[in-house]
DNA sequence: CAGCATCCACGTTGATACTG
DNA sequence: CAGTATCAACGTGGATGCTG
């Protein structure tokens, strides 16, 4: 890490003084992060809105492969976390429409960080991937 | 995203041309990248052995919450996907060690921009939790 | 010390049906 | 169109006991 991670780096010193006050790491913001976008569908919503503004099942035609269930609790999550913005139209057939808060959008640039390096390294993970599979077609195998 | 993301930028395209092929999404390696490393683990294991090799039982006091199983798992796991590298030293009281491979090493940058993101953030998304909390201390409540 | 096997609790995801 | 409710399947995480 850059050593801008608050306490964390204290708590994983390389001596490891104490038997280390681990209730920590439920605190660590990063872990944190990882898993609210780590998720199935958040980081595909955030990039979709990353875009322009969406209405329900203008989203949910552009994924598809989502349930109506899974589209509503990751907007849910993403709005109770301040990244996404709802807002209705009170319109004869009712429309909601979903966009990035700006501090949902701050969200967009550190993700292509990661971005850039799964591209870059995506296939080093899978050919590590399928170099530990039981069926590499090893010569050596007998 | 940076536009550096392959083919994905294109399956969400403003205009969402068709009914999407979003089987592409699955393939999509940021959303690889972030489940791989969204679990409730690996990022602390990752960050811990960035600051230099331990081994097994060493991480296990170093985390102490996590049991052997999710220990062994997470480092199975890492390994499994090339970031980590484990060694055995045939010693008498068996001893492996566990390192960063050079790509896991690669991984501790991009790590380190959602870890800025995560710091720098991290009070937004607390506060806007708590704003949708259900006994905030609304006042308008009558 | 390092690691596996088993059983179990829980959260997440998904299919389906229903509502305003 | 947008959303909720229910039920089922699965994956993840954890406690415990055993092995080399």
């Amino acid at each position: 890490m850059s050593g801008t991670h608050t306490d964390v780096p204290s708590m994983v010193s390389a001596s490891l003084p104490d038997p280390v006050p681990v209730e920590e790491y439920e605190q660590c913001p990063v872990t944190d992060v990882l898993r609210r976008v780590g998720d199935k569908w958040s980081i595909l919503v955030v990039v979709l809105l990353g875009k322009r503004p969406y209405r329900f099942n203008e989203l949910h035609r552009g994924i598809e492969t989502i349930s109506q269930r899974m589209l509503t609790r990751t907007l849910r999550g993403l709005e109770h976390d301040g990244l996404v913005h709802r807002e209705v139209f009170p319109t004869n057939p009712p429309s909601v429409e979903y966009r990035l808060t700006p501090l949902g959008r701050t969200l967009l640039v550190p993700l292509s960080a990661l971005a850039d390096w799964a591209v870059e390294h995506g296939p080093d993970i899978a050919a590590a991937r399928s170099a530990h599979a039981p069926h590499t077609g090893m010569t050596s195998q007998g």
